[in-house]
DNA sequence: TTTATCATCCAAAACGTTTTGGATACTTTG
DNA sequence: CAAAGTATCCAAAACGTTTTGGATGATAAA
């Protein structure tokens, strides 16, 4: 059915090689020659086959990304955003994307990874985020298989990674707060398993404390980033006395569960009491009351993450193999103004 | 470096083929010869080369979906969640899912579906966002090539398809609202070249006409479905005099957009005005006021259409080729009470 | 005239798998 | 004992491309 060089070759009475070569634009064939072929291609609608000439490139030009999230209704405008990111530089630099979802530590991931890793599947993989003693990390590093991380882990080895500063984005936040005079901050943290949440906590403990600020343990209650959590984990937070007067959340999906929460509740949010969530997404500016939290740039962070792996794919080193971002402070109307 | 049937064959003196045939689990091959094919592999490590497998098998088990975007700063829920629906159907069913993004209309979407026809990219495509007069679906249908749609388009062919009905969608959100009492009913309408914007105002003017409500044309603003052009029609929409009571929303993203510019003005979403939305995102029970909405099971959708799509990928027919279903309303305080 | 250079072409191998169409030797059946 | 059946194996072709390592004849340089 579809044309195939040999049917080019026949046409013309010529040899394959001279049909590749001459479509692929090499100087060794006249240009006379080239012409025919071109023209005999275009009028058999001749389209190579990508597969045959991946196997003997040798390479897919494809990369892989395992989205690692739970159940069905699921939505996290995250990934679309860092999808939007990667395939667009994907797309860019002629790289096709291959995305699958599986639950994150399931059986299916590690089949996931283990299928990725084999040859002739994609060129290289991003994973994001990042889990305690990472096991795809470990995997893929063992495996020496080509892969950029967004977020960091805490194996002892080195690995391409970019990643926002956590620490330094809690301390924003934390500070923020403390500046506007608020003494019980609470924090809805997210899993406790992921990476960023340690870093999170971490800024928000060292900010507590370097505000000479005490911390009660129940103020922390951990959420797994969705709406439905955040709303929950307010629910337990309100019931601690004395109350907190802020809250700050994982993520601003959580804080906006929370918020919607303390409304029920009788709060007036950006009075009553304070939330500042973390990332920014764009409903985050029309939520009400707005929401001050912590601008992630997701789409370029996406970009920059498969931009280097495109890199190290092609065997050149990144310039710079651990980028670090310190994200920005937004802040609007849901913190409020001053308490003092 | 990494180990062929070759390699396998070689280390134990016998056929690639007995090798190949041994490991696919033929009857031909001794169960003693086995075992030794099955130790060896294992303990070289060996992996089939997907490449040189699907070279062979002619077929890529492999499916596409090209998301229509619009620029960077993109985070419709929408998209992650019906990309986990068609990214786990395909892993359950062992396809693998290539996703890539593009402006509509654009060249890169022309030359993204070109390609994506040539031989050896992918077995089908799903398309999503259907416009008038698809060039997409005109393209595979001409090239016969296998795919299935999320949404309907106005072609004078059959192909198989997945959709919401619109029309019934709007009619319950109208009806709904004109049961409340509501006489004045804007429409902030989706982009007017998507289909679905298409079936919505239709069921938006037959609905109106059939409780003998008046449409005035500045009722009807085109947004193009971000947060921001929702306040922005919304803006246009207070606007005119008299004001209208209620405003309906081509999807929850406008509806949120439109309820902060609302707020803004100084209108009590709810009581001063009603709003309703389309999509039924999760983050549609969180706002502020929760919002009344219809609800489209998006990541069933996207189930149904790949598990349709790899029916027909596989020659066997589906058994239903047209699924149009009908959204349920729900209904939360955006709506508000009667205003009789 | 001989040698070197150049322009143009191509046969064959290679990528790694699966499938086709037997071949071989051994066992069972009539 | 011959014929038929069975179990086990494999050489070669095929999938469609790219690359290797020349071959050929014409032209330019010595």
């Amino acid at each position: 059915m579809a044309a195939t060089l040999k049917d080019i070759a026949s046409e013309l009475g010529i040899s394959i090689t001279t049909v590749s070569r001459g479509l692929a634009g090499y100087d060794d064939v006249a240009a006379e020659t080239r012409q025919r072929i071109q023209e005999t291609a275009a009028s058999l609608g001749y389209k190579p086959n990508i597969l045959a000439r991946r196997l003997q490139k040798q390479r897919t030009d494809t990369l892989g990304f395992i989205m690692p999230t739970f159940g069905p209704r699921f939505s996290d405008p995250f990934f679309s955003e860092f999808i939007a990111g990667i395939g667009n530089e994907a797309a860019e630099q002629e790289y096709d994307l291959l995305v699958s979802t599986h639950a994150p530590e399931s059986e299916q991931e590690k089949q996931a990874y283990a299928r990725a890793t084999q040859r002739g599947w994609v060129d290289g993989l991003i994973v994001i985020r990042t889990r305690e003693n990472d096991s795809r990390i470990q995997h893929l590093h063992e495996q020496n298989f080509p892969f950029v991380v967004f977020g960091r882990t805490n194996l002892p080895f080195d690995y391409p990674y970019v990643d926002e500063d956590g620490v330094a984005g809690m301390r924003l936040l934390v500070q923020h707060l403390a500046d506007l005079g608020h003494q019980r901050i609470g924090f809805i943290m997210p899993p406790a398993g992921l990476m960023f949440s340690q870093y999170r906590l971490q800024g928000y403990y060292e900010t507590m404390a370097a505000n000479n600020l005490p911390v009660a343990p129940e103020w922390i209650v951990e959420g797994d980033l969705t709406q439905r959590s955040g709303a929950e984990a307010a629910e337990h937070l309100l019931a601690v006395q004395p109350r907190v007067t802020a809250v700050i959340c994982g993520n601003d999906l959580m804080a906006m569960g929370a918020i919607n929460q303390m409304q029920q509740n009788g709060l007036t949010v950006g009075t009553d009491i304070a939330v500042a969530g973390f990332d920014d997404i764009p409903a985050s500016a029309y939520s009400n009351p707005p929401l001050t939290t912590l601008h992630q740039p997701i789409y370029d962070i996406g970009r920059q993450t498969c931009a280097m792996l495109i890199d190290i794919v092609n065997g050149r080193a990144p310039e710079n193999p651990s980028v670090l971002l310190t994200p920005t402070l937004i802040v609007r109307a849901s913190s409020g103004s001053s308490i003092l």
